[in-house]
DNA sequence: CAGTTATATGCTTGTCAAGGCATATAAAAT
DNA sequence: ATTTTATATGCCTTGACAAGCATATAACTG
């Protein structure tokens, strides 16, 4: 999986990072919250893992998922020059208009 | 193509949208620009456009297009609290304490 | 009208990925 | 040691989708 963006795009690994945001949980549950086989699960977490955007911890049998939102730095990053467009649109313009008038 | 995450998935398309972002172009610019034949292109912006992501302008032959970036708030949206964890963490995790304190 | 330019669409193929099911692995409990 | 619990992995089927190529559409040009 190249890029972040591709991680995204499935809503099962959206949903999951939604749910490891309230705070780490073990596989079992986190398959219990999205309504899901727990194999399914289990390779979802591995690309997320790969990916590095959550991380593992061992509990005996239990392997509990702890979200690395690090990763989506990336896309917020991408998204930054768009975020202009609906944020501050008028300032910036000024701004534009300002430097024209030099 | 449910949700604009799915857009992004693409390189293509956020190529595209990045070359969008300079200013409206028509179809075979974008295609110069991208090193890419035409009918590929077309299907892209295709989606873009269902996707109201970008619009159409006719020009006589040519088909100007032109980025219309509302659609990305969904995803600015859906990233906004993961936000939160790389910027003003220490801020946040205070507030938590202060109100703990009470 | 014939020809040319610009773009869209149809068809096909290759690729990749998600989830279901069965099974392997590993630790805990009895 | 056997059984139970928790998770991972392998195989398989199915669906989606991107791009190449050929072709359709539509507007301008001479």
């Amino acid at each position: 999986m190249a890029s972040s963006f591709a991680l995204l795009a499935d809503p099962t690994r959206r949903r999951l990072l939604d749910e490891l945001r309230m705070g780490e949980q073990p596989v079992g549950k986190l398959a219990q919250q999205l309504n899901m086989n727990q194999p399914a699960i289990s390779k979802q977490l591995r690309v997320l893992r790969e990916a590095g955007l959550a991380s593992v911890r061992v509990d005996a049998q239990q392997r509990i998922y702890r979200l690395n939102p690090d990763g989506l730095r990336e896309i917020d990053d991408w998204l930054a020059p768009y975020r202009e467009f609906w944020e501050g649109r008028l300032d910036a313009m000024e701004r534009t208009l300002e430097l024209m008038e030099d």
